[in-house]
DNA sequence: GTGAGTTGTT
């Protein structure tokens, strides 16, 4: 094999050393010395010079001292001198056993499969016969296709039960794909399990999402075993497939111990879980905690705190972790463009896309396009958004994915060049997805085009690309033309088809608890005081003018009823928990898993001009900002401001502003 | 003289 050019000019090399090192003036130190020096080297000059001293030795140290090159390995391989610490095994006669398992460990743990591979076939045809440290390295570099060749090479040399054998191939099998069922056997064949195996079995259950199985194991692992790692992969299980509320319990149950302490790691996953409800008190605690702890707060550290921030509606927050971090990754420029999309402040996110490229000099990547884009559709600029979409192939030579689409047909949608935007989507060199079609069709119904919204569900029913949401749009184009025997039709539909609507969860954080609510849900302990709340604000706002936009109302019900069902909407229910539980002037968050519906649009607007309150409202698509009546979101629907502006108009004639926020939130 | 499991952005 041909060593790379560079380290044939940079590495001493035999020829320079022609005279021996008395001729030179120099007494070389023994081997054992240099193998000392070599470990506690603190520079790849140095390195470099035994190297060469080495090399002056080999004269009359023949064939070569096979520690001193081990050593050598190691030392270029610690400095993050990959190169010449691989190329030193081609230039070495007979490698041993030894040799060849550091080089395919170094290999591996650089990325550099290939190599890995290339050195694994040298060693098994020189002879040498792989022992378990041969297989602990060059598992790393398999994926799930070799695993299954490589499993029987160990098996071949009767290595099957070897601790860290078992545990690598534990840990390939949870890769990719995950075949949990090869990880299991070789886990349960293992006659002892360390932490290590145990986790690495946890982790393959976790990437399945198989949080319960996962859970179970951890809790078999004795307490006084488990390492911050096998909490980590827990915590982060959980935040990673749903259950980011289990996350958090769990990081406090660490807390409590007391031991083994949090890391880098722990905090990342548990910012994670906090963005994901939108805790943002217990974000704030964990900020501080990593400030208080020995904690690094390194890039990565960074950037969980600014999504985090950022997702849990503190945009200044967000922004003043940005400003301060120390180094700044593509990845944390990716987290703050994000942040100013979501939050809708468009004209920063599209400024910090031109900085990242100035000053800090680093390329977009197609999340960075995912972002832009995304800023672009919030704020309605549409020529800027397609000629975004038109650089990153042309100019960035990023290949648009779907989810770049989907930003440019929620752009073109919103915008109301339906057309173009159904185009688009039929000319894509991808399969359109069930989001893609659901953002058209939003806009279908937005813009009031009937007759295309209609003609895609049709379409998309027929194909059996559905969600619930495609039902869900497609009765209320109905509703909105007052076709009731359409929305009769979907009704029979979904029912016969058997799809549940996804239940709608909105969230607040009080006190540092996340409370829940889930439409006409009566299960909080305030329960009695929430609902006695929320029809205040119904009076209230209907006093006002507001009159419920029941069209919203998929059930059939009848009037009455469907007012009572938009009445006890899960945002409706968290923000009346809001106001009796927190101090009269003082912002809420709320958070909800899906779209905020038009009409608690309306109403959300209204409470925040007659409390007084900032209502921060995360749904699943955007922030919206609501201050005195209007929101940051400027309308997403046409409909929706008109109502509002008239009602607020109406009100301030009659001069009722203010008597809310004295009689209700004291 | 060699080896194991965990982390961020849509």
């Amino acid at each position: 094999m041909a060593s790379s050019p560079i380290l044939t000019t940079s590495l001493p090399q035999k020829q320079l050393t022609t005279s021996s090192s008395s001729a030179a003036g120099f007494r070389l130190p023994p081997p054992e010395k240099l193998a000392v020096l070599l470990d506690k080297s603190e520079s790849v000059d140095l390195v470099k010079q035994i190297h060469a001293a080495i090399l002056r030795r080999n004269l009359f140290l023949h064939p070569y001292h096979p520690v001193l090159n081990l050593k050598l390995h190691r030392a270029y391989a610690s400095h993050g001198k990959i190169h010449h610490s691989l190329s030193l095994i081609h230039q070495t006669i007979d490698p041993d056993l030894f040799l060849f398992s550091a080089a395919i460990n170094t290999a591996s743990t650089n990325g550099l499969r290939d190599q890995a591979f290339l050195l694994y076939f040298q060693l098994l045809s020189s002879e040498t016969v792989p022992n378990e440290f041969t297989f602990s390295s060059i598992l790393k570099s398999c994926s799930t296709q070799s695993v299954k060749a490589v499993h029987t090479h160990v098996l071949k040399f009767g290595l099957g039960l070897d601790p860290y054998v078992a545990t690598g191939l534990v840990d390939v099998y949870a890769r990719g794909g995950g075949d949990v069922v090869s990880a299991q056997k070789v886990f349960d064949r293992m006659p002892e399990r360390s932490i290590v195996s145990s986790t690495a079995m946890i982790t393959c259950y976790a990437k399945q999402g198989n949080v319960e199985a996962a859970r179970a194991l951890f809790e078999r692992v004795p307490e006084t075993e488990r390492d911050i790692v096998s909490w980590n992969v827990m915590i982060d299980g959980y935040a990673q497939h749903g259950f980011p509320c289990e996350a958090l319990m769990l990081f406090r149950e660490l807390l409590a111990k007391g031991r083994p302490k949090p890391d880098e790691i722990t905090v990342v996953a548990t910012l994670s879980a906090c963005s994901q409800i939108g805790a943002l008190e217990s974000g704030r605690w964990i900020h501080v905690f990593i400030k208080r702890s020995r904690i690094r707060v390194n890039v990565k550290v960074c950037t969980a705190l600014i999504d985090m921030y950022s997702k849990c509606g503190s945009l200044e927050e967000a922004v003043s972790v940005f400003n301060d971090a120390p180094r700044k990754d593509v990845v944390a420029w990716n987290a703050m463009i994000a942040g100013y999309a979501v939050h809708g402040y468009s004209q920063d996110a599209l400024r910090l896309f031109d900085e990242m490229q100035g000053t800090a000099g680093l390329q977009p990547t197609d999340i960075t396009f995912v972002a832009t884009l995304q800023a672009c559709a919030h704020a309605g600029l549409v020529e800027e958004g397609v000629r975004m979409f038109e650089s990153m192939g042309q100019e960035y030579g990023i290949k648009p994915k779907i989810e770049h689409y989907g930003c440019l047909v929620s752009l073109l949608g919103r915008a109301g060049r339906l057309k173009q935007a159904y185009e688009i989507i039929k000319n894509m060199e991808m399969e359109a997805d069930s989001v893609i079609w659901s953002s058209l069709l939003g806009s279908c119904k937005l813009r009031g085009d009937f007759v295309l919204g209609k003609e895609i569900t049709e379409y998309l029913i027929r194909r059996n690309i559905t969600n619930s949401g495609t039902y869900v749009l497609l009765s209320n184009m109905y509703a909105s033309v007052s076709d009731y025997e359409g929305v009769a039709k979907v009704r029979s539909l979904m029912k016969e088809k058997t799809i549940v609507k996804e239940p709608g969860v909105s969230a607040i954080e009080v006190d540092d608890r996340v409370h829940e609510f889930r439409a006409g849900d009566r299960n909080h302990l305030q329960s009695k005081e929430i609902y006695t709340m929320v029809r205040k604000m119904s009076e209230r706002i209907k006093s006002c003018g507001y009159v419920p936009d029941t069209d919203a109302v998929l059930q059939d019900l009848e009037e009455t009823e469907k007012e009572e069902s938009l009445e006890v909407h899960s945002e409706r229910l968290a923000i009346a928990y809001g106001l009796i539980s927190t101090k009269p002037g003082s912002p809420l968050r709320i958070f909800k898993n899906l779209r905020v519906c038009s009409d608690c649009h309306t109403v959300t607007k209204l409470i925040s001009k007659i409390t007084g309150r900032k209502i921060v409202m995360r749904d699943r698509n955007r922030f919206h900002h609501f201050v005195d009546g209007s929101c940051s979101c400027g309308d997403f629907c046409g409909p929706c401001k008109r109502r509002t502006d008239q009602i607020l108009s109406d009100w301030s004639k009659k001069g009722k502003a203010g008597i809310w926020s004295r009689s209700c939130t004291a």
